[in-house]
RNA sequence: GGUCCGGUAGCUCAGCGGUUAGAGCAGGGGACUCAUAAUCCCUUGGUCGCAGGUUCGAAUCCUGCCCGGACUACCA
C-alpha cells in the first residue's frame, strides 16, 4: 500500500554558500526521499531560500543592491550546488513568494483568531546612523559581569555569563561604529505557554521525535512555562509586514518554516495537485529533517502554529547532529570549512554521500568526517569491492549480453534479494550506516564468487562459452542487486548500472528478480579511486589567506628548545630512577612517585597550551558555605587581577598566604563555580590529603612565566 | 555544576540476557592476474572503561565511579 509522504529539509539561509556541514542534512534527506520513491511510495520532497531578516538587509544595503537581487543570486548558487550533489527536490522556492506571504497571512489569522497574541514594548538598541535596531550580532561592549572588553551582543567570552545587548556598557554597533541608544518599540508575542498541554502531549507521543529530544524538551521546556515568542520586528526589515500591525515585520523564523507549505503550494500550482491533500490530509505523512541547532523552532513553535492554523503536524521531525571534520569541530582557519563549489572542484559528489551514508545513524550524534577514512571507505568498499564486480565481468558479455535463463549460483542471488527487506528498513529508520553495511556484507559475496569460477580462464576455451556467459550473469546480477540498493545514496551508480544492463533501476523490487537476456554495454569506470591528496588540496584551497596566525607559531618556536630541556631531563631522570645512584645521599623514598605514577608523555607543544605565572596572593578569604574552598585574589602585576578559588582550605590559614608568591594556571578556562567565577588555578603538590604551594626562588616577580 | 549520548581488536563499528565476543579496514603469510596496484584464501590481535550487584548464566540488566562528546547554565 502505497504511502504520501510530504518530506523537507530545512531552508538554507540566503546570507552564504553552501558548505559540507549542511550538506549532511541534505543528502541525508535525499537518501530518503530516493529510497521512498524507490518503494513505490508517493513522495515529494520540498525545500526553499530562506531569505528574510537583518542579516540580508544589512547585506544589500553594503553591497549597495536590493535584497531581492542578492537572494536572487544566492538561490541560483544554492540550486547549482544542490543539483551537483543530486539531491534532488519537488520544488525549490523561496521563503520571499506571494504563496509564502498569503500563508503567512492565513496562519496569523487564524493564531490571532485562538487569541495567542499580546503586544509588549521591547527595548532594544538603535542605531541611528545606520537607521535600524541592532540584534544581538551586530552590538560589542563591556561585559557587565567581569567587565571583559570588545563581547559579542549575547554572551561573554571571557566570563560565559548571558546577558541582553542593551546590558552591555559602552555597546558599539558593528555596523557603523556609532554608539547605539535604547530604544522602545512594540513587540507582538505568542503566547505558546496556551499551548503547553499540547505540546507536551505531542512531543512525547507516537514517536514523531527521537527518544533523546523527547526527553530533552520534557526537561528542559516542558517543565516549566514555556515563554513568549516575540515574532515581530520594527521596520526597517527585510520581510513580510504583518497586515494588522502596520510598520512591524514577521520575524524571519515565523514565515521560515511556513516556507514548507508555500513551497509545497508551488509545487501543487504546478501539477494541478490540492495543498490539503499534503498538508491538511490525514494520508499524509510530514517529515522534516533538520540540524539539532533548530530543534526548538521545529518541535515547538511550528507544532504549535501548525495546530493552530488547522494544519497536519509533522509525522516525524528527524534530526541530526553537526559535521566535525578529523574530530573537530569546522574551522575556517584549518580550512575544514569547506565550501560545496570547492568540493566540487575535486571530487566526485558521489564520495560524499556514501561517506555520509555509512555515517549517519537515526540518532542525533555528531558525525565526523575523517581524511583517511573517507579516502579508505571509497576506495575500498565502493571501487574495490561494488564497481569491481562489473568492471572485471562486464566486458566478457559485452558481445553475448546476459544469458536467456538465470543459471543456478548456489542461493547467492535469493540471498542478497531476502536481505532486502533489512535493508529496507534500515534506510526507513534512516540508519543508513547499518543500510550499507549490510549492502557491502553482500559485495563480499560476490566477489568470491567470480574468483572461484575464473571467468578469465573461461573465455581462453571457445567449449567454455556458455558458462562465461552465465558466470558473468550471476556476476552482474549480484552486482545490480548492490547498484539497487545503494541507488538512494548513488544515484548515479544506478543509473550507469541501468545503462550497462540496458534496463533503467526504477524500483527497488527489481533485486528480486534477476535480469536476463538484455544486452550488455561496452563498459566504461563508473567511478574513479579518490585520493588522498585532492582531499588534502581541498583543504588547502579553503584556507584563508595568511594572516595573523603566524606571529603566534613564530612564539611557540622560539619557547621550544628552553623547554625542551628539564622534559628531556624528567624523562630520563625517570628512567634512572631504579637505578641506585652514588651521587644520591638523600634515599627519598618511592611512595609518592608510586602513588600516582607519571602521565603519559605530551609533547612540546602540549606543555605550551598551559600558561604557568608567577603571581601575588594580595588577598584570601574563607568561603564559609564551602568546605573545601578558599577564595583568593592573584595579581599578575601590572593591575592584572584574577579571581581564583583553591581547594586548600584544609591547609592554609587565609591570613598566611597574603603577600605570597605562587605559580598559577593563567589561561585556564575561567569556570563557574558554586561561589563565583574561577579564573585560574594554582598549583600545589601533594596527594589527596596533603597541599604544598610552590613558591619562586628570590627575584621572580608576578606575572613572569614559567617555561 | 546539570542533562543526555557514548567507552567492545591499532582504526571505524556491530552485537545489547544464552555456545568459545564478531565484521570491515589496517598488520602478517600465501594464491591469482579478469579488474581502477583491484580480488581471493589463511592469519595475528580483545581482563567488552573500572568496581560492585542481580542471575544457573552479564559485553548485554542495576548501582557507583572514571574517561570522551553533545547540549545547557544558579537550572530541568
Amino acid at each position: 500500500m502505497p504511502r504520501r509522504l510530504l518530506v523537507t529539509s530545512a531552508l538554507p539561509y540566503a546570507n552564504g554558500p553552501i558548505h559540507i556541514g549542511h550538506l549532511v542534512e541534505y543528502i541525508q534527506t535525499d537518501i530518503w526521499v530516493r529510497f521512498q520513491k524507490l518503494r513505490g511510495h508517493e513522495c515529494r520532497y520540498m525545500c526553499a531560500d530562506d531569505t528574510h531578516g537583518t542579516a540580508i538587509m544589512i547585506r544589500a544595503r553594503q553591497e549597495g543592491r536590493s535584497e531581492e537581487e542578492l537572494i536572487a543570486e544566492m538561490q541560483a548558487a544554492h540550486e547549482r550546488d544542490f543539483a551537483a550533489f543530486d539531491i534532488e527536490f519537488d520544488n525549490y522556492g523561496s521563503t520571499h513568494s506571494e504563496e509564502n506571504r498569503r500563508l503567512c497571512g492565513e496562519f496569523w489569522a487564524a493564531i490571532r483568531k485562538a487569541g495567542l497574541v499580546k503586544e509588549e514594548s521591547v527595548e532594544q538598541l538603535y542605531d541611528s546612523q545606520a537607521g535600524t535596531f541592532l540584534a544581538d550580532r551586530f552590538v560589542r561592549g563591556t561585559c557587565p559581569k567581569c567587565k571583559s572588553r570588545d563581547q559579542p551582543g549575547d554572551n561573554c567570552s571571557v566570563c560565559g555569563h548571558h546577558y541582553a545587548p542593551i546590558e552591555l556598557i559602552d555597546p558599539i554597533s558593528t555596523l557603523s561604529g556609532a554608539k547605539p541608544e535604547i530604544r522602545s518599540a512594540p513587540h507582538l508575542f505568542i503566547e505558546l505557554e496556551k499551548l503547553h498541554g499540547f505540546l507536551a502531549e505531542w512531543t512525547q507521543a507516537d514517536e514523531h521525535l527521537q527518544p533523546e529530544i523527547a526527553n530533552y524538551l520534557q526537561g528542559h521546556f516542558l517543565g516549566e512555562p514555556l515563554r513568549d515568542w516575540d515574532i515581530s520586528r520594527p521596520a526597517p526589515y527585510f520581510g513580510f509586514e504583518i497586515p494588522d500591525s502596520p510598520g512591524n515585520y514577521w520575524y524571519v523564523w515565523f514565515d521560515a518554516p511556513i516556507g514548507y507549505v508555500a513551497s509545497t503550494q508551488q509545487w501543487c500550482d504546478r501539477h494541478g495537485e490540492k495543498l490539503e491533500r499534503w498538508w491538511k490530509s490525514p494520508d499524509c505523512e510530514i517529515h522534516h529533517f533538520i540540524g539539532k541547532d533548530i530543534t526548538y523552532f521545529h518541535t515547538l513553535f511550528w507544532p504549535g502554529m501548525l495546530k493552530t492554523a488547522g494544519y497536519s503536524l509533522p509525522a516525524k521531525v528527524h534530526i541530526h547532529g553537526f559535521l566535525t571534520v578529523n574530530g573537530e569541530k569546522m574551522s575556517k582557519s584549518k580550512g575544514t570549512f569547506v565550501k560545496s563549489r570547492t568540493y566540487l572542484d575535486r571530487l566526485d559528489p558521489s564520495y560524499l554521500r556514501y561517506f555520509y551514508a555509512t555515517k549517519l545513524s537515526s540518532r542525533v550524534d555528531d558525525l565526523d568526517l575523517a581524511i583517511d577514512e573517507f579516502v579508505a571507505k571509497v576506495n575500498t568498499d565502493l571501487v574495490n569491492k561494488v564497481v569491481n564486480l562489473a568492471s572485471r565481468t562486464a566486458k566478457f558479455v559485452e558481445k553475448t549480453g546476459l544469458s536467456a535463463k538465470y543459471p543456478d549460483d548456489g542461493g547467492l542471488f535469493a540471498a542478497a534479494a531476502a536481505a532486502g527487506d533489512e535493508i529496507a528498513e534500515a534506510f526507513e529508520s534512516c540508519d543508513y550506516s547499518r543500510a550499507t553495511r549490510l549492502i557491502l556484507a553482500l559485495a563480499d559475496r560476490a566477489n568470491p564468487f567470480v574468483e572461484e569460477n575464473k571467468p578469465w580462464e573461461l573465455r581462453k576455451d571457445p567449449a567454455s562459452a556458455g558458462r562465461l556467459q552465465d558466470v558473468c550473469t550471476i556476476a552482474l546480477n549480484l552486482f545490480r542487486q548492490l547498484a539497487i540498493y545503494l541507488a538512494p545514496v548513488l544515484p548515479k551508480l544506478a543509473r550507469q548500472t541501468g545503462e550497462l544492463l540496458n534496463d533503467p533501476i526504477t524500483s527497488w523490487d527489481q533485486a528480486k528478480k534477476p535480469l536476463v537476456g538484455t544486452p550488455v554495454a561496452k563498459f566504461s569506470h563508473m567511478l574513479q579511486r579518490v585520493e588522498e591528496k585532492d582531499l588534502h588540496a581541498m583543504i588547502e584551497e579553503s584556507k584563508p589567506e595568511i594572516g595573523s596566525a603566524t606571529p603566534a607559531a613564530a612564539n611557540v618556536g622560539a619557547t621550544s628548545p628552553a623547554a625542551a630541556t628539564p622534559q628531556a631531563d624528567a624523562a630520563s631522570a625517570a628512567a634512572a630512577a631504579p637505578l641506585a645512584d652514588a651521587a644520591d645521599k638523600w634515599n627519598d623514598p618511592g611512595a609518592p612517585l608510586a602513588a600516582e605514577p607519571l602521565a603519559s608523555q605530551c609533547t612540546i607543544d602540549d606543555f605550551a597550551k598551559v600558561d604557568l605565572r608567577v603571581a601575588r596572593i594580595v588577598s584570601a578569604e574563607e568561603v564559609p558555605e564551602a568546605r573545601k574552598l578558599l577564595k583568593l585574589k592573584l595579581s599578575l602585576g601590572g593591575g592584572v587581577y584574577k579571581q581564583v578559588f583553591a581547594g586548600i582550605k584544609a591547609y592554609y590559614e587565609p591570613q598566611q598566604l597574603v603577600g605570597r608568591l605562587v605559580v598559577c594556571v593563567a589561561n585556564l578556562a575561567p569556570r563557574t563555580m558554586k561561589f563565583g567565577v574561577s579564573e585560574g588555578m594554582v598549583v600545589a603538590a601533594g596527594s589527596g590529603n596533603e597541599a604544598f604551594l610552590l613558591t619562586p626562588d628570590e627575584g621572580a616577580k608576578p606575572g613572569h612565566r614559567l617555561h
